[in-house]
DNA sequence: CAATCCCCCATCGATTGACGATGGGAGCGG
DNA sequence: CCGCTCCCATCGTCAATCGATGGGGGATTG
């Protein structure tokens, strides 16, 4: 058993992910806390979707990796975004709007 | 080789399908131009990817099917939205554009 | 009237991607 | 020193899209 409720749009976790560390690096665990701030509680960011992103992102060149210490002084590995990802940024997000907009124009008449 | 390009955000297929069958009856065919012509030519559905959703509506009880004639005098097989379907319908509608608001409040400001 | 095009059905295999469960380790407060 | 929270990461499973493929039957055209 798994997989049984995505709280997320497929496919939009890496963009999310993204979104996030257009401000500041951040580790893992504060990505994840983040987006489920932005989001109201809506989007919960599960740790085990999460971590092959982020591996995924570091593939791709989208996002470098270091290791710091975080605020309460706990041992993470920070990511920032590289200069790809910021612009794999942009071209995801447009993806998404128009694929979102296409989706709501059926929607609203058929 | 497979699946490169998701020409759809995974997880709505159902959804464009049931809302497409709420004005009448349709077949399978005639569902893919539906939406590929309402999306204005970005979502273009295979028929690889509506055939098993189709039968997943089946099965669930959300579609019910019966062979016909279509308008060019073709075997065709209609599919009609249940009551079942249509409550269906609403909801994943609903869960829709909540994800996706929650997605946009994320990517409006991190 | 035969060739051909378009309509219309359907399945298989590969791939992707999210998730539940799981397993650490290390600082901090009581 | 006990447990809580933070923080990392992987494995196995499952759902779902897509390319390729195959076939049949009207209708149109040359």
């Amino acid at each position: 058993m798994a997989s049984r409720q995505p709280e997320l749009l497929p496919g939009t976790l890496d963009l999310l992910i993204l979104r996030t560390l257009v401000r500041e690096p951040m580790h893992g665990y504060g990505i994840a806390s983040r987006v489920r701030e932005l989001s109201k509680d809506v989007l919960r960011v599960g740790e085990s979707s999460l971590y092959p992103a982020l591996q995924r992102l570091l593939l791709n060149g989208w996002v470098k990796a270091e290791w710091g210490t975080s605020e309460n002084n706990r041992r993470a590995r920070y990511y920032t975004l590289t200069a790809a990802g910021k612009q794999q940024l942009v071209a995801e997000r447009q993806e998404f709007e128009r694929i979102v907009l296409a989706i709501q124009n059926v929607l609203q008449f058929a």
